[in-house]
This record gives C-alpha cells, structure tokens and sequence, in this order.
RNA sequence: GGUGAGGUGGCAGAGCGGUUAUGCGUGGGCCUGCAGAGCCUAUACAAGGGGGUUCGACUCCCUCCCUCACCUCCA
C-alpha cells in the first residue's frame, strides 16, 4: 500500500513485515471529542481495516493526553481535581468513538500513568547533555538536534526570527520547549529535577517507544499536529534512540466550518455526540471519508444530507438483497462485475487510501443491485453479499443484522397485511405497518412485493 | 514574511497527456390505496487568469491572481 509521507514528501510503499505498528496522536481530553478528532481516528480506522482485509495484522496505539494547562484549568474552574475531568472526557471518548463504530486500539496509555517512562526519557536527555534543567523545567535544546525542522520544514532561524516563540530568559534558547514543568499543583509528581508535571510532547515519545519501540510503521495525527507537536516529539526520541520514529508520518487534513478551521479554541466545534444523534454513526463515517484524507473538508449539513442520502440507498440496495428469494439460475456477468469492483476498490485504498473512490466503487455496486433488482436470483445475491459486506466492513459502515427469527415474524405480518390490502382493508394493514414502525422495522411497497428496513439506531445516551 | 496544500461542471469530489469519473441536485417518464423509496431517461461552456511545451493538456512547464493550513494551544 502506498502512503503519502510528510516528512519525505513523498508517496511511500508501506513495508509491512510481520504486522503494523501505528501510533495515533489522540485528544487531550479537557473536552467533548468532535468531528475533526473524528476525521482523523476513523482515517485510521480505514487504513486498519482495510490492511487486516488483506490479511496484516495491526497495532494501534491512541494515547490520551491528561495533563495539561487547559485540564487544570478546566478542573479549577469546577473546583475538582485534574483527574476528575480527564477521566470524564476520556469515557465520552470511548462512548463517541464506539459509537462512530471504530475499533478499539490495542491500548490507549495515559500520560500520567507513564511518568516514570516519561522521566526516565528525560533523565537520558540530559545525560546526553541535549536537556538541560532550569529554573522552571527542563528543557530540550533544539540547537542540540541538528534535523530539527525537518518534518515541518522549518528553518531554526527562520522560527527564532519569527518572534511568535515565547521569551523566557531561564531558557538557553527561546526555542527550547518544556520536558517538565516544575509545579507543585495538581497534578504533579517529584523528579529529580523538582515537583512537576511531563511537557506536551514528550509523553508521545515515551509512550510510543514503550509500546511500538524504535521505528515503528506509522505514525500519524492531524495537520494541525505536524508543528511543534510531531516536530518536537521527533526530536525527542531520535535524540534518544538515533533512529527513524517511523517510516511513514501520517497526516489528516482539518474539518473547516464555513471555510475556517474547526477547533476548541476558535469555539466552532460540532460534537461527535451531537452528530451521532441527529445522523447515526455510518453518515458521520461517510463524511469523513467522503474527501481524501489529506485534504480538508468544510463541514455542512447539506454534506451530511447527501451523505445520508447514499447511505440510505446503500441500505436499500443492501436489505433488497437479504430479502432476494427469486430462484433460477445466475444473472450473466455478475462474476465479472464482482470482481472488477473488487479490485477497483482495492485499488483505490492501495494507493494512498483514496477513500473517495473506493466509495465511488461501493456505490457503482449499489446501483448495479438496485438497477438490476428484477433479474437478480437467490443463487446471485449470494455472491454480491459477501462483497457487499466486505466493502462495507473495510469501511467500517454497518447495518444492523436482523435475526432469522426475527426475518420469519416481519415477513409472516408482512404476508398479513398484503392480505389487507388486497381486501383494500387499509386501516388494517397500516396497522401492521405503524406496528412493525414501533420496532424499528419500515416497509416499502414495491410492485409485486414489499421491502423491509430496519431502521438506523441513533446514538442514545 | 516563511513553509506546505489547493483552485474542476448548480453543489460535493476523483482520476488521467488524447476515451463517461462517481454522487447529489435538476427536467421528463414508469410505478403507486396512503406513505416512502426506487427504476428508466435526459441534463453539466467543467477546468482561477495569462503564456509555453505538444499532433493534442483539466492533466507537464513558467508566471500572475486567489483560498486554506502551519509558523502560539489545537485532531
């Protein structure tokens, strides 16, 4: 599979050995998860899914940042400890991101469950002589790191000259960024420096070695993370270990909102949880997949709309065909067909996830079901599912199954009330339908028969 | 100012040096107790402006204009 690598610049072939390792920058949770933070984990999402279709096995790791200004902050404000508040937002994450249908990394490490990690990194930073501890912390010495720059493409005196960087006389350089903080709030912990609390990136470094050790397949996050965070994190560990992080740096374009970016500072946010209960979990998924990864995509209902739109004709496509019972023999040409979507849709994800054209591929098998409905037997249904399911698995869209006990109930009270309205009783037979409506289960009339769907299960908290 | 990405039909959004993207929307038809959906069919000067390379460019090169992101916390 190839994949485009920001710190090369280049697309580059995914060597997969015995299995691939990537590292996800997660949220730092001092609030609600939204559907940037969406975007970005279910890109992911598709590229291990995709990757175990074809057989790799894969490790996903997706830290939780839990110590930070803007926890503490929060925690002040509510007058409860730092841990309450993470803790809170690391349970909406979960509730979020499972209910966005997305699997569980391998494990999801804590900051501040790493600390020791996390000073033992340090400790061998400035045993290396590239930190240095000062009145506030300790800090890493960029001009110690000769590549730094290189993922964001930034020039050391270029950002000195920049002004932006932050003047603090206890630093030996105003680009040195923080290891550890010293403070005597909560949280912190001692060191041998003095009381305190890990820097920003520095836990990524930690964690990520912990976990995936040196030079692992992938590491990715959002655009938004390449500077400092990514930069500053490969600075850290490579000072540390002298190899690659990883082969490929991977990284999702931002959700806009009206053109602008969408972010917790700039307060435009829409949360995961709002979306899952107005649009269901495949809708958002299809937003997020509908425009290639790297490039941003501007938010609007009206996207979500038509979204919704192909993902309830997929639906349609997808219960005519469990509910197929013409007998005879196949259809000419759905092998064919089958095959060439297959690997078109392939095709599409090899290179470089295009995620778009995969969908195109999965709705062109939409529309040959739905356009090809009367000739489709028994016999052929029973080759297009598994693809059907299979494209829908690798995309992680899913409709709900329906027990065959269940199946048996609906099309016995559907057989009822076709009965009805052949008697033109139809206060009768709409009964039926309001009934089975109650359940989750809609009906569509068609010419010789009538369909049934089972409903979207919104979000419920 | 620096760095990176990009400007495609009413909208969303791909690929490709010469052939229909795909979808939404829109028009017409079919079907229809109601409801909903679907099917068929039609529909898009498409390429930010200007040069150039080429037999031929949306696709390559140059230039100008514009947008966005990052350069401070951010997925």
């Amino acid at each position: 599979m190839m994949i485009f690598d920001t710190l090369s610049g280049n697309e580059k072939q995914l060597e997969i050995s015995a299995k691939v390792r990537m590292y996800i920058c997660g949220v730092t949770v001092y609030d609600e998860s939204h559907i940037g933070h969406a975007r970005t984990i279910i890109v992911f999402d598709v590229i291990q899914r995709y990757l175990e279709s074809i057989g790799t096995k894969v490790e996903i790791i997706v830290n939780f940042t839990d110590v930070d200004d803007k926890i503490i902050n929060r925690a002040k404000k509510e007058n409860v400890r730092s841990s309450a508040i993470s803790s809170r937002y690391i349970q909406e994450y979960y509730d979020s991101f499972d209910g966005l249908n997305v699997k569980r990394a391998i494990k999801y490490p804590k900051a501040t469950e790493h600390i020791q990690d996390i000073l033992d990194l340090i400790q061998s930073l400035v045993n290396k002589k590239i930190a240095y501890a000062s009145k506030n912390g300790v800090y890493f010495s960029v001009l110690k790191f000769p590549e730094y720059g290189k993922l964001s493409r930034k020039k050391v005196d270029e950002l000195i000259s920049g002004a932006r960087v932050e003047v603090d006389e206890t630093k030996k350089d105003p680009l040195d960024f923080a290891l550890w903080k010293f403070s005597q709030d909560d949280p912190s912990w001692e060191s041998p420096w003095g009381r305190g609390r890990p820097g920003w990136h520095i836990e990524c470094s930690a964690m990520s070695l912990k976990y995936l050790g040196e030079n692992f397949e992938i590491h990715g996050g959002g655009r938004d993370l390449i500077f400092p965070h990514h930069e500053n994190e490969i600075a850290q560990s490579e000072a540390y270990t002298s190899k690659p992080v990883a082969q490929i740096w991977v990284h999702v374009g931002m959700v806009t909102i009206d053109g602008e970016k969408m972010s917790k500072s700039l307060g435009n946010t829409i949360t995961v949880k709002n979306l899952l209960q107005n649009w269901g979990p495949n809708v958002i998924r299809l937003f997020c997949i509908g425009a290639h990864y790297s490039k941003p995509v501007d938010y609007s209902a009206r996207l979500l709309k038509e979204h919704e739109t192909n993902w309830n004709k997929a639906r349609l496509a997808y219960h005519k065909l469990i509910q197929t019972e013409k007998e005879g023999t196949e259809m000419e040409g759905v092998d064919e067909k089958l095959s060439q979507l297959k690997e078109e849709f392939s095709k599409a994800l090899e290179e470089n996830l295009n995620t778009h054209m995969a969908l195109s591929v999965f709705y062109r098998l939409v529309t040959f079901c739905l356009g090809n409905e009367g000739y489709l037997t028994k016999l052929d249904t029973q080759k297009i599912i598994p693809v059907f399911e299979e494209m829908m698995n690798i995309l992680g869209l899913k409709i709900k199954k329906v027990s065959e006990e269940e199946k048996a109930h609906i099309k016995n009270l559907i057989k009822q009330r076709n009965t009805f309205r052949e008697q033109k009783m139809y206060e009768e037979s709409d009964a039926i339908r309001d009934k089975l409506a109650a359940k989750g289960i809609e009906l569509k009339d068609e010419i010789q028969k009538t369909i049934w769907l089972k409903e979207e299960k919104k979000f419920k908290k």
